[in-house]
DNA sequence: GTGAAAGCGCTAACAA
DNA sequence: TTGTTAGCGCTTTCAC
């Protein structure tokens, strides 16, 4: 299991001491071109790779970053998992991931496992989080940064933007619209503080115009349970709405799905507003009218800022990044 | 930068040696039941948490998997990322995530930065891979499996499906429905082993029937270039065909999204059928009409196999998943 | 069942 | 410029 030849075997080969081996390995510069040569021949010689673990074992660095989504397999996150990816690497750092099914207390657990993979740094995703986390790290002197959601009284640095004002967007699109009977779906609030943000911008969008939602619900991100209430919403005793506000773009392919599959027109029967502008979104029929959400960049930020902090680099605290309306087909007036 | 409650600690203010505190942590059946109770009150008194680096260095293993796919922002990937994940998580494993960008040089590169972070294991897509690899993961040790592509004769271990049958079963299905204009839409077979079986597969459908394919295509994963592809084909100077062949469901819904752009009605106008059956495609209007691949299962049987090949284990050697046609709504006969 | 002690392969003072 | 040396925090014989 143990690799046959070290930086001692090496030193031996090439006549010189361990230190100059590593010398050679770290900061040639340091080596004189001679003994550097040698020392480069013999290691090809003995066939020398050396021990990566060893490596960060006695320099403390893993050069390796954690994250940890709700989930990877949702383009909400993996865009900006990939985005995140990309900086890293593009910077000699590599992301190892872990998933927390929704779940504060998953997370913790893999904050956990991440910390003891050695972890030099960590990205969150800008929800809630379990107090013993901040200890954890705090405790371990890993950086962390957060991201989605922009908190300037935030302890971790935070990358995001401004969930309330993404909700007031979206409903007021809709209120300007002439709609009067809006309902609205959003992801579960229970342990996700971007979209109780979300939802109260919302509300906010609604008391200014003097308006109220007709019905509200809450859905995991399944495609499956969305459809289904949205058709519990279509089909609803008070009778249909006329838009519905999604707090984010997978809630939205689901209600429109479901309603062109009900028969409905969209827009002309119904409107329907997302969150987040994915991918996507330009793509479905018709157009999904959103609000866009700089995800990638957002991410790719919330890299070089952690990879600031690895390096005791001067950084920025929080970002704000902007948000704006995304008119498509998929919303129209009353 | 250095843990500063280190196993000792934990010893003294336990009131024994080290070595019973490793036993605590590693065979605690082998410590006796009271002294286990010390050790452990110790432990989250002096809140400890042990140091992977140096076990990771110690025990040569890092309990971490490597994986390579071209990119996870793509829900091709992401399912079978996260079924990986899932199974990895559940072993005690965590997963050290990078990206090939489709680029076989890339993937080189990125399985020495994994190789070099002290991965026990691999995954990888069962493409082409550059000789090096095997050579380094050869040198190193380390293990590693191929998802996607069954392949009895291949040098890794291959946990997939038979690419060449997918190929056939979807074109077989649009020639049996009474196609004869049927245009085909490939992701690009460059660097890919498993759009070469497929696009094979259909030929041999072809000409097993007696027929030709129209027009063939290639294109990447980009929804953008896929309708651009799609337009230009049904608009093409031959006419329109009256069903297109897709190498995988992306390609199929972004040829659905442009055909209900244009005009016309799928699949009365133009049957679409693509190969994967992703969770999106039961859900898109109309229902999507596609070969079904086990995605998941087939990720996480090669985290298994994987894990049994790093505790040396028995385990299989290559395994083949079963396909199945999923008839939706998006295919008729003509 | 428990402790003492010897490293694992490398880096980083410090000395020469 | 190069060598000597002392660990990093843990696991693991080997005695007791």
């Amino acid at each position: 299991m143990r690799r046959s030849n070290g930086i001692r075997e090496v030193a031996k080969h090439a006549g010189v001491s361990s230190a100059s081996v590593s010398r050679a390995l770290n900061r040639p510069e340091l080596v004189r071109p001679e003994t550097l040569r040698r020392i480069r021949d013999a290691m090809s010689d003995l066939n020398f790779y050396p021990d990566a673990m060893a490596r960060a074992f006695v320099t403390g660095s893993s050069k390796t970053v954690g994250s940890i989504v709700p989930t990877i397999d949702n383009s909400m996150f993996s865009e900006g998992i990939n985005a995140l990816q990309d900086t890293l690497v593009s910077r000699g750092y590599m992301l190892l991931l872990a998933n927390s099914g929704y779940n504060l207390e998953t997370e913790k657990e893999m904050v956990r496992a991440l910390v003891s993979r050695g972890v030099d740094g960590l990205v969150l995703r800008g929800e809630k989080h379990d107090r013993e986390i901040e200890d954890l790290l705090g405790k371990h002197r890993i950086p962390c940064v957060t991201v989605g959601r922009y908190d300037p009284a935030g302890g971790f640095p935070t990358i995001g933007v401004d969930n309330r004002k993404l909700g007031r967007i979206a409903m007021s699109h809709l209120i300007e619209l002439g709609h009067h009977r809006i309902a609205q779906i959003s992801a579960v609030t229970d342990q996700n503080d971007r979209a109780v943000d979300r939802v109260q911008g919302m509300a906010e969008a609604c008391s200014a115009a003097g308006r109220s939602i007709m019905a509200a619900r809450q859905v995991d991100y399944a495609l499956e349970n969305i459809r289904q209430t949205a058709r519990e919403l279509i089909d609803g005793s008070d009778g249909p709405p006329t838009a519905v506000c999604c707090s984010n773009d997978i809630i939205a392919y689901g209600v429109l799905f479901e309603a062109v599959r009900m028969g409905l027109s969209v827009p002309r029967d119904l409107s329907i507003i997302g969150i987040g502008n994915l991918d996507l979104s330009r793509h479905v029929v018709p157009g999904l009218t959103t609000v866009m959400i700089p995800t990638r960049r957002l991410w790719a930020r919330a890299g070089e800022i952690l990879i600031d902090l690895l390096c005791d680099r001067e950084t920025v605290k929080h970002v704000e990044f902007d948000v704006e309306l995304v008119v498509r087909d998929s919303t129209k007036s009353i």
